[in-house]
DNA sequence: AGGTTGACGGTTG
DNA sequence: GCAACCGCCAACC
């Protein structure tokens, strides 16, 4: 369900790990979509998109996986300051989320 | 069985 | 805005 729910996040947009938990039936267990990416390890996603609540990335700032991540993000459009995506702008808005968990539901 | 550990998140000072 | 806490929960020692 979690996986299902990254592929929806449109291309120069990002969503938090709270959300993807949320949309995937999973209120409260952000640490689960975190561990559920962490083995997703391989598969075909845009796990570059998912950061957390604040905007921040969640990988040590400085390692090799935060540089990637900054970077895809860069490419897509999405401004990434001092290793936190502009939530604001790029985020899911409002009316889409509610839109996405009316249908999930 | 009990303590630790996270790709987290909300509150508080 | 930032940092320190605290709640969370499944997987591991």
């Amino acid at each position: 369900q979690i996986y299902a729910v990254v592929t929806l996040i449109p291309t120069g947009h990002v969503a938090s790990y709270g959300q993807i938990a949320d949309l995937a039936g999973l209120p409260g267990r952000a640490r689960l979509a975190g561990k559920a990416l962490k083995d997703s390890a391989g598969l075909d996603l845009p796990w570059h998109r998912v950061v957390r609540a604040d905007g921040t990335l969640a990988f040590p700032a400085g390692s090799e996986k935060a540089r990637e991540q900054r970077e895809k993000l860069l490419s897509e459009g999405v401004t990434v300051n001092n290793m936190r995506a502009d939530i604001k702008r790029y985020g899911w808005q409002p009316d889409l989320y509610t839109m996405l968990h009316k249908i999930s539901s």
